[in-house]
DNA sequence: ATTACTGTCCTAGACAGTTAGGACAGTAAG
DNA sequence: CTTACTGTCCTAACTGTCTAGGACAGTAAT
């Protein structure tokens, strides 16, 4: 579980925690039922205050990312979200919308938007494979 | 142009007529060289302040998208961007790569992802055709 | 020059988001 | 029970964002 902050982004330090972590998810290098690291090191080896973490931590039990148990602490949630099929659908559907007009302004045609998100996975993919 | 606001989402005003007029312009319903709503009267019809207007089209202009001269309104501009084709491909990704993870997340793989990307370019080229 | 449009800049108030410290509460081992 | 760890809640300060109104400046037709 390697994170790497920027302070100067602007971007708020706790939504860079969420994103790294669902993104180690995402490609495997957190497996479901793995302990993730507990809040008060954590934060100290970043250096930000622990509700930080804890905030970051709790963004991601309210989105089944993870979970968490009075002084036990988090570990990895199993990947079944209890929202049915069709609002998952919507939820995804709007985060391609997003990709899909960026990219024709950022002019790139259908057949490279696919392409790329190919590569994406595939990236994805080989994280998984050196785990 | 039809805008719908939703004041309840707590996404800021400016950014949804962001998103709306850049999807438009993805879509086909507003074309290169085509004047834009001018601030105050669409500012009145949205009922809001016509700086949030202002700011919505101020983001535009700096993302190259429409282009605004003092006393004549605006337009909306050729879809060049002046970035080199390395960057837009990162700006892209990073687009992409959100979407790629919270597809996991959503319980989506690959093969379900591109099919969706497949149907919102169908979309997309749809709107295309009905202008 | 006047009028009626247009976009733009400046400023400020209100509000929400972000981070932080203190205190509290659950868990487990000795 | 004590100790040392765990997550959680409450509150407050700070900061930046968002929206709004007043004043200014460019354009074009009469």
């Amino acid at each position: 579980m390697l994170i790497q902050l920027n302070f100067k982004s602007g971007k708020p330090v706790y939504l860079q925690i969420v994103d790294q972590i669902k993104s180690a998810a995402a490609s495997g290098a957190i497996k479901p039922g793995e302990p993730l690291p507990t809040i008060r090191p954590l934060a100290e080896e970043l250096r930000v205050n622990r509700n930080t973490v804890a905030r970051a931590y709790s963004e991601l039990e309210s989105q089944g990312i993870i979970e968490s148990r009075h002084g036990k602490g988090s570990v990895l949630a199993e990947n079944h979200s209890p929202l049915k099929k069709e609002i998952r659908r919507k939820m995804l559907i709007d985060e391609i919308d997003q990709a899909v007009v960026q990219a024709h302004h950022l002019q790139f045609d259908r057949a490279e938007f696919l392409k790329l998100v190919d590569e994406r996975f595939d990236a994805l993919e080989k994280k998984k494979g050196e785990s």
